[in-house]
DNA sequence: AATTATTTGTGCGTATGTATC
DNA sequence: AGATACATACGCACAAATAAT
């Protein structure tokens, strides 16, 4: 470490840990000169580095002084799988409202739940100067193929929360919902109210799927339900228009192992389902009953109003724009919360008395 | 002026007028310092400056070279007047689209139709470095308040593209719909399939609404057809979900002047109309025919497809965004385009043979 | 109103370190 | 291994701005 370094790195920790004070005067370079034993070069060096930054500024004739102002940006890098999909609007909205409370503006990148958009997302961020990031992993039940620029991020201080998923190997900052509790609590009221024979589509490609999967799981065990090769129905994000409905088609059309209850991944999965079950005639909830997830529009405002997990949605965007303000301010070094959703019944399922 | 001033300005006209290329390596220091009659601390002193504003970068032990990417900050301010409503996100889904196809990124901002918040979102964007702006003004049928900042936003050499909207008076550079033909062309339609009582909602705080409005009264003047107290029913952003709704409520238990057709503002209120009828088990289209505006979600995934006038959307984003970089670099000096959208008919209008 | 001390700003010369080719 | 070019560091001199005397 060059000397100039160690004077910017000693001064910074001064004015952070407030032994200056902002707007106040640091001693005379010279006096700083003798102080660090460097040359009066050495700490003008230093000292212009940090007037660049920001951290100072200098009175011709008269000192140097600690910046109130800061040269901060404002900025926050918002990375999302999808802009204008579904329950993602929403979330930057609430993410949105927080930052513009508290006078950021919010970067905008968009994913498409894609590794290499994701990459140049990352990388584009690391070029502008933001003071933090919520991002949306994509695929993050996968390897984390980008978890260096991650890395990169908090090394060059900017503070990281996730959102919707994270990384098992990896301790970053997240606010996620507890999609383990959704899947579980959804599958335990369709077991509680008699269905036998329940089935599960689930997304395989990111981790609220798979936790999702793992609470289904855990409620069939707890009461000792058998899971065969027909409870479960996996898709991807490349094929979750179509193949949920394909699945579904095949099942009624053979005729066997149809199901009394599906848990859906989410309310998109179940309007599709639904839609197939309606060609079909089969009567919901009385045939198929039918489980969504994340309470959207989908579940609430159209003709067939259907049970679904509560999904908080801009409380979750606010919660992780809060959580990365408090990074930023250094109140916390880490902050992990997980949201629990609640079933809202809607006429989807019948209730057993 | 210093001498290193001197050495800066010297190197930045020889960068600008391209006697060096981007890219390419300056003479080493001791050369400059030779050539300029300057001392090498001099000549490190300017270079330094111009490596910290971006113009610059070097390499260790290689030298240094005019950089590429400029100081430009590739940001693109984005004030829409909601960021999770409706259509809104999928206009700026295009915008994103092309601009991160540009290596542009944008920083957004919601004013949620309140000149307030769109006055600070303007200030907002003035302190932010951004190269170019998209704003879909708010209330745009209003005396516009804030048009000293788009001037003084011009002013600082930062163009404007307005979308959905525009002002009368200021001439801006705009990306909009022909609202006034949409108007027109469902008007039409609906007289010309025998519709003797049409009726219209429609919002006055924007100049879409004003247009269609004009389109309506076209078709309608065209035709002959009286426009009675009972023709037009108008609403605001702030009564929208509920204005509409009671005013067709009034119409059906008053029994009087009940319209055999209804052109909608949008599909919102298309929707929100249609779920009055139901209630009453009005029929539809045989009852009252309906149409709504922006071909939604709400018109063609739900139940009831209904017909509606199909708008462009993303494309219009993207062409915003199209004509702002055209503006950005100079290729042009004002864009005002209008799209004009098409009737798609769906099962909420009868079609006469 | 002029002087002086203090403090930052500009500029030069020199020596040594380190990365790259 | 050597040449080249940028990086760090020190010492010195003088200029310019400001505040106090």
């Amino acid at each position: 470490m060059t000397k100039y370094k160690k004077v910017e790195k000693h001064l910074l920790s001064l004015i952070n840990n407030k032994k200056i004070e902002t707007g106040q005067k640091i001693p005379p370079e010279n006096e700083l000169a003798d102080f660090y034993k460097v040359s009066r070069n050495t700490v003008r060096r230093a000292l212009s580095e940090m007037v660049n930054e920001g951290y100072l500024f200098t009175k011709h004739g008269v000192g140097t002084f600690v910046n109130s102002t800061s040269n901060k940006t404002k900025n926050i890098g918002v990375i999302s799988t999808y802009i204008n999909d579904y329950i993602f609007p929403s979330v930057i909205s609430g993410i949105n409202d927080y930052l513009s409370e508290n006078s950021y503006s919010i970067i905008l990148s968009e994913t498409k739940n894609n590794i290499e958009r994701e990459m140049h997302c990352l990388e584009n961020m690391l070029s502008k100067n933001i003071e933090g990031l919520i991002i949306e992993p994509a695929k993050s039940a996968y390897f984390p193929k980008n978890i260096e620029y991650y890395y990169k991020l908090i090394e060059k201080n900017i503070p990281i929360v996730l959102i919707h998923g994270y990384f098992d190997k990896h301790n970053f900052s997240h606010v996620i919902m507890d999609d383990s509790y959704s899947g579980y609590i959804a599958t335990k009221f369709l077991i509680e109210n008699n269905h036998k024979n329940i089935m599960g589509f689930f997304k395989n490609d990111d981790i609220q799927g798979i936790n999702r999967y793992n609470g289904f799981l855990k409620a069939m065990n707890e009461y000792n339900r058998p899971i065969t090769p027909n409870t479960i129905s996996w898709f991807t994000t490349e094929d979750r228009n179509l193949k949920p409905s394909y699945e579904i088609k095949k099942i009624i059309e053979s005729g066997e192992h149809i199901p009394s209850a599906i848990f859906c991944y989410n309310d998109q999965i179940a309007f599709s389902i639904i839609k197939v079950l309606k060609e079909y005639n089969i009567n919901i909830p009385d045939d198929i009953a039918i489980i969504g997830h994340d309470d959207s529009f989908l579940a609430h405002a159209l003709e067939t109003k259907f049970t679904s997990i509560q999904h908080p949605k801009d409380k979750l965007g606010r919660t992780a724009a809060e959580s990365l303000l408090k990074l930023i301010n250094k109140e916390e070094e880490k902050i992990q919360k997980k949201i629990k959703g609640e079933l809202i019944i809607r006429d989807s399922t019948k209730v057993m008395l």
